[in-house]
DNA sequence: CCCATATTGAGTGTTCATTCTCATCAACCC
DNA sequence: GGGTTGATGAGAATGAACACTCAATATGGG
């Protein structure tokens, strides 16, 4: 069912979602969020993920051989990078463009995801220093 | 350490990974080979696995939201497409081409993962019939 | 063929992410 | 300000994927 309250801890949370430039984990989103609100609990993060996910807020952000992350709806079509090094998620606003020219024939192509790997630009410094 | 042994069900794990024309899961995995030998335990598939990967015979495919599936190696770079219908996972041929037209600037782009996402051959006859 | 021992398989353990439980707390209508 | 009751938080519970344990089995050199 959809939230009947305004509490802090929602607030935080949305807060923290908005300010975020890139997709969070709840671990992640928890930690920001407890900046505004010390006890935060695990549960209640998952609890506001879910809501917010059915409302149509949040969007899951599924990357390869990782859990979920989240943003908030509404930005467009575009794509993700991960760092190996911190392994954080930035967001790609281009796109390759249409793919159905490299989709098998018989196929029937809804979407695509496509995921960059590298390094970010504060990680790049440090890699060329460290061997 | 590196297996000594020829054993009956590493002959089939292997078997089922060279006839198989996508990316299997463990689960799959343990399913095509157990036509061969009956009493196949996952512990055993798990283990061919990590060996097989440890030798450079074997490549994890990693889908967003989904655990890692697994394909022969020294297939050369390609993508997959996975069918929201029955799951499975196809390799394609194609690929984007250059990324780094997207990268975002300061960012070093090492690698690109594409996952194409709709009907396979199979599913789309049956989705047109079913509204 | 035999036997030392690598490998297997059933079950158990672990880890991680997420959800549930329920007593306590706090929004908000009055 | 008070009371109703929805929301929270700590911890336990769940579920999935995978690794470990160890007795039983099977491989392959001699």
């Amino acid at each position: 069912m959809a939230r009947q309250r305004h509490t802090r801890q929602r607030a935080a949370i949305e807060a923290a979602l908005a300010a975020s430039a890139h997709p969070m984990s709840p671990e992640q989103l928890r930690t920001r969020a407890k900046d505004t609100v010390p006890g935060l609990g695990m549960a209640t993060v998952y609890r506001a993920i879910r809501d917010l996910t059915e409302e149509g807020a949040l969007t899951a952000v599924e990357l390869p051989g990782a859990p979920p992350r989240y943003e908030l709806a509404g930005r467009g079509h575009h794509h993700h990078f991960q760092c190996r090094q911190c392994q954080r998620v930035f967001e790609v606003d281009g796109c390759p463009g249409d793919l159905s020219a490299i989709t098998p024939s018989g196929f029937a192509l809804e979407r695509h995801e496509v995921v960059l790997y590298g390094l970010c630009e504060e990680c790049v410094p440090r890699a060329v220093m460290t061997p």
